[in-house]
DNA sequence: CGGGGGTCGT
DNA sequence: ACGACCC
């Protein structure tokens, strides 16, 4: 019995999870707006692995087979996005974006298209400088030392939706903390978005909860350009589900994050008192069968111990089953990681068709090993006084031999890589039948990184000669003692084991406090409040829809996204959602201005003489008031 | 043959 | 070195 209570909550911070809109197509249209409107997709080898709305909205779906798209929606203009490197540097680049507005640097990548971002800093000093008399009329300091930098928004509401849907907001009086903090968290989340499109052309998904887990997994409810905030209760009172729980209870199994694909198969087995159904891995939305969070969790059987009894095994991590126990009910206690300055490896992959021979394989490693060291001179090469890596344009066209020079002037290594690593997958060899066993198993074998990849002073073409010569030819022979009969179907060349360059630490937390202040505020300098006219509450769209009052945020002239927003979803099971961002007020009004205009500095603060309008003085006056002691 | 990456744990 | 997980 004691094992089936729910495990505790700790809900102390707040998380925002963005997931950029189609990532890879919207890297092209960022470039090419015209994109944006049409049928657009993004092709690697024979399958689409992205596309834009337009294109779902007429058929269209990830991981499509490129014959079927043509003849689904003939009109589509397809891009290839083998070479990954564009949008490698889109997604630093916007990383990068989002983390000049973050204030622990707690802030962390999920593949390109996915950050975390722990705003619990934030949150807090706005709950400080908050007027509990008065929450429609907020001020949302984005910025410590610049109580200018912000904007107004209505502390009674939700910025875009909550979960449930039909969540109705306290009354404002006696509104509890976290409740305030979430909406707090919704507002921050929906600025950062606004700042994103206006700023850099891209558009996301965002899911604001307490946890890594329930943010990312809440975005997904209002898909695309929306955002959800999971909202209290947020732990079970007696055998009152919570809205978390709730929340989970409605997920497959497959579908949480944490459980992959062979948890999920035993877990689902267990349920279903049989072995699952095997899923055919290509068919989209494949009949996979559909076992529940809830049917798990609300199992008589089903424990935190029953559990790591069922999942571990050979390899298994200690505490599997608490891990997932914890997961069925929405619990999560990982931290947002710090941002790295370094990654913890570069590697560089290509697949081939037949890949069977000592020459063919020579050219191949040569061209993965010139793409190697370009990308750790791009990724590991800092200025010496600066504090982000070099990350300039030096791109190694996959099947080409060109390679354009990485500036390397003034530059040093903030990271020397220990290890190389050269991983085949094998093709199974032909069947007496003449048919073939798939593997993706992959082999590998590490050795020792030579010091000379290091050497700025040779060309990338000449030592990738020689770390082809001198080091990747003999592990290769490791791998494959055989003098012939061996067929690739992959080969990855990675460097691994970064050891630290000395006097820099492994975070970007502290590497450089005043670069910090001064990356900040350069951002910030664009941003600041201008808006002359005095304080005026934002009106909510009135209707009767809940939802509908989640639009507070007073936004600028946003054309763009107004458009779309306008697109009421097609009835068909396109994935387009209802989006409640950035309805422009009726009267035009801004509550924000981008514009490069002088601040309108119309109050002087009597404490520490900071100059600022007077909208803004009522808050900082709160905020000294607070900080007395 | 479903790309080209990443992280962590044993 | 490899397998699990994530996109």
């Amino acid at each position: 019995m004691e094992a089936r209570k729910a495990p505790a909550r700790k809900d102390n911070v707040i998380i925002i999870h963005f997931d950029y809109d189609c990532f890879y197509a919207s890297v092209f249209e960022a470039k090419n707006p015209a994109l944006r409107s049409l049928p657009f997709a993004v092709q690697q080898k024979q399958i689409i692995v992205t596309c834009n709305y337009e294109a779902r909205r007429r058929g269209l779906h990830k991981l499509q087979l490129i014959k079927d798209a043509r003849r689904i929606c003939p009109d589509v203009i397809i891009e290839l996005g083998e070479d990954i490197s564009r949008f490698r540097d889109a997604s630093k680049e916007l990383y990068g974006f989002i983390k000049s507005f973050s204030w622990n640097d707690k802030i962390e990548r999920l593949g390109f298209d996915e950050v975390w971002m722990d705003v619990t800093d934030m949150v807090e000093w706005n709950m400080s400088c908050l007027n509990r008399n008065n929450l429609q009329d907020s001020f949302f300091q984005i910025s410590k030392d610049n109580p200018t930098a912000g904007f107004q928004f209505d502390a009674t509401a939700i910025a875009g939706h909550p979960y449930p849907k039909n969540y109705v907001h306290e009354s404002t009086a006696q509104v509890d903390d976290l409740t305030l903090r979430l909406r707090l968290g919704s507002h921050i989340a929906l600025y950062l978005r606004h700042q994103l499109e206006q700023h850099k052309g891209y558009t996301s998904t965002v899911g604001i909860s307490t946890t890594k887990l329930v943010s990312k997994l809440a975005g997904n409810l209002n898909k695309p350009k929306g955002q959800t905030t999971v909202m209290p209760p947020l732990s079970d009172v007696d055998d009152e589900p919570s809205n978390v729980t709730k929340f989970m209870d409605d997920h497959e199994i497959g579908k949480v994050p944490g459980i992959g694909f062979k948890l999920a198969q035993k877990l689902r087995e267990f349920a279903l008192q049989r072995p699952a159904e095997i899923d055919p891995g290509l068919v989209y939305g494949g009949t996979k069968e559909r076992v529940t969070v809830a049917d798990l969790r609300t199992h008589p059987d089903v424990n935190s111990e029953m559990l790591e009894k069922l999942l571990s095994g050979p390899g298994s991590p200690h505490g599997i089953g608490y891990k997932i126990w914890c997961l069925l009910h929405g619990v999560d206690d990982t931290e947002v990681s710090s941002a790295r300055a370094v990654p913890r490896q570069i590697s560089i992959e290509d697949s081939y068709i037949r890949l069977d021979t000592m020459p063919e394989l020579i050219k191949e490693l040569m061209i993965l090993s010139k793409s190697l060291l370009t990308r750790m001179r791009i990724d590991l090469l800092g200025s010496d006084d600066d504090f982000e890596p070099a990350n300039e344009e030096g791109e190694v066209g996959n099947g080409t031999d060109l390679v354009k020079a990485v500036s390397v002037v003034g530059k040093k290594w903030l990271a020397h890589p220990k290890t190389l690593r050269l991983t085949t997958r094998p093709r199974q060899p032909l069947q007496p039948d003449g048919t073939r066993v798939r593997s993706f198993k992959r082999i590998s074998h590490s050795g020792p990184l030579p010091n000379f990849v290091f050497n700025l002073n040779d060309t990338i073409e000449r030592l990738a000669d020689k770390l082809v010569n001198e080091a990747l030819i003999s592990m290769f022979r490791k791998l494959h003692p055989e003098k012939a009969g061996w067929n690739l179907s992959l080969v990855n060349l990675a460097v691994t084991n970064m050891s630290e360059a000395a006097g820099q630490s492994k975070t970007a937390n502290g590497r450089d406090i005043s670069n910090m202040f001064r990356k900040q505020e350069d951002v910030l300098k664009d941003f600041r409040v201008t808006d002359k006219s005095p304080f005026s509450p934002p009106k909510a769209k009135i209707s009767g829809d809940a939802q509908d009052l989640s639009t507070t945020q007073r936004n600028g002239n946003h054309s763009e996204a107004r458009e779309e927003d306008d697109v009421v979803p097609a009835k068909k099971g396109i994935e387009e959602a209802e989006n409640v961002m950035f309805d422009a007020d009726e009267d035009g009004e801004t509550g924000w201005d981008d514009g490069d205009g002088e601040d309108d500095m119309d109050e002087c603060c009597d404490e520490c003489g900071l100059r600022m309008p007077a909208f803004a003085m009522v808050a900082h006056r709160r905020f000294h008031l607070q900080n007395a002691d």
